[in-house]
DNA sequence: CTTCCAATAGAACACTGTCCTATAGTTATA
DNA sequence: TATAACTATAGGACAGTGTTCTATTGGAAG
């Protein structure tokens, strides 16, 4: 008879893994984020870590790609008007961070050791930003925002977007109603950038 | 005869070892970032990291409280003129980062494992923000930034020079012109802000 | 049914934070 | 000055890290 633990068919193991990987990242944070961790939570062999990513750095990336993708979907929702466009992609920016903690934290949040975001990495997030980047240039066009540089302008909004929430993910936030902080936030945003 | 390492003297241990600990923060990161290392660099022994601190955690409270302490000055630096103050504080704000890399990271850029701050330690941090809440409140009385609860209002300060700060030292900055792209976020934040 | 891929267990390595012990240099006191 | 108290040092130990290697065996394809 065996004591091994049931066999977790191949063409599911990736996606466990990540899976895993997600939830301890929501969960705790970077400080239980281990290779042996994952593998257990995941119901895997702590090999498989290396057998299907290259090893943590590899899984990271995963999780870097992931990330972005799914940020960039979650900017990019455009109904055609740019100012809610605009408006929209603001909000949903703070909402993708605090519903997806730990790919933020990997995207954004977190020096992992020895990480380096791969190539394809870096085109994912190059192409989240330029989501945000058409969106100021639609902005510009419809006469919301002023002219001027576009990806200097998406760098500012990315900016102030980003400095918000990871000061609220990081608990250093000292304001009192966090949710009405960051519409006014917005406002600011688009008050000091229009045209 | 003796081949041990000359012998610190005891005055001067602690100061010596928050001196490499900053050393290589602002070199290489958090990544080579050891207790051993540490000792190393500071030419002591890494007993000295628990005698004088309480281990890794003590070691980066004393970052965490000294970053912050540096941070309140930096901000603080009063000229009378309400205006000028609050603009050399967004400007000060990030020379200070940038010129402490290793502090900033430890403040606001990177989880360390296991570590919280103490209670001292967040108090240098409520202290720092309270610099920031005063200018914000000085710019209300000079009618530069509109009423409204400073507190809500100097968040916002806060969370857009950090954004843009801690974009740029994670690397993710598209910008071409960085400084100038920075006194345009100022600018767009007082434009915001504004009574 | 046989073959072959791959998921498993388990050991090993260097390196991490942490703690313990023993030694010896330095300082303060009698 | 001589003795005592303190403390910086060396070095080993431990449990966890990422990583790699080995051997076994489940499961799918032929």
């Amino acid at each position: 008879m065996s004591n091994r633990a049931p066999r977790t068919p191949s063409h599911q193991v990736r996606e466990e893994v990540i899976r895993a990987a997600i939830e301890i990242l929501d969960t705790n944070g970077p400080d239980g984020f281990t290779v042996r961790a994952v593998a257990d939570v995941a119901g895997v062999a702590s090999m498989a870590i290396y057998n299907h990513f290259e090893g943590m750095n590899g899984l990271l990336d995963a999780l870097w790609k992931e990330g972005f993708d799914g940020f960039a979907s979650a900017l990019g929702t455009t109904t055609g008007n740019a100012r809610s466009d605009l408006m929209s992609a603001g909000l949903n920016y703070r909402r993708y961070a605090l519903s997806h903690r730990g790919l933020y934290t990997v995207m954004f949040l977190h020096t992992f050791k020895h990480f380096k975001a791969s190539a394809e990495g870096d085109y994912a997030a190059a192409k989240a930003f330029q989501v945000l980047e058409n969106l100021v240039r639609n902005g510009q066009r419809e006469k919301l925002i002023r002219a001027g540089n576009s990806i200097d302008l998406a760098q500012l909004v990315w900016s102030t977007c980003h400095g918000f929430v990871a000061l609220e993910l990081k608990g250093e936030n000292f304001s009192t109603n966090t949710d009405e902080n960051y519409d006014a936030l917005l406002l600011m945003l688009f008050e000091g950038l229009r045209a």
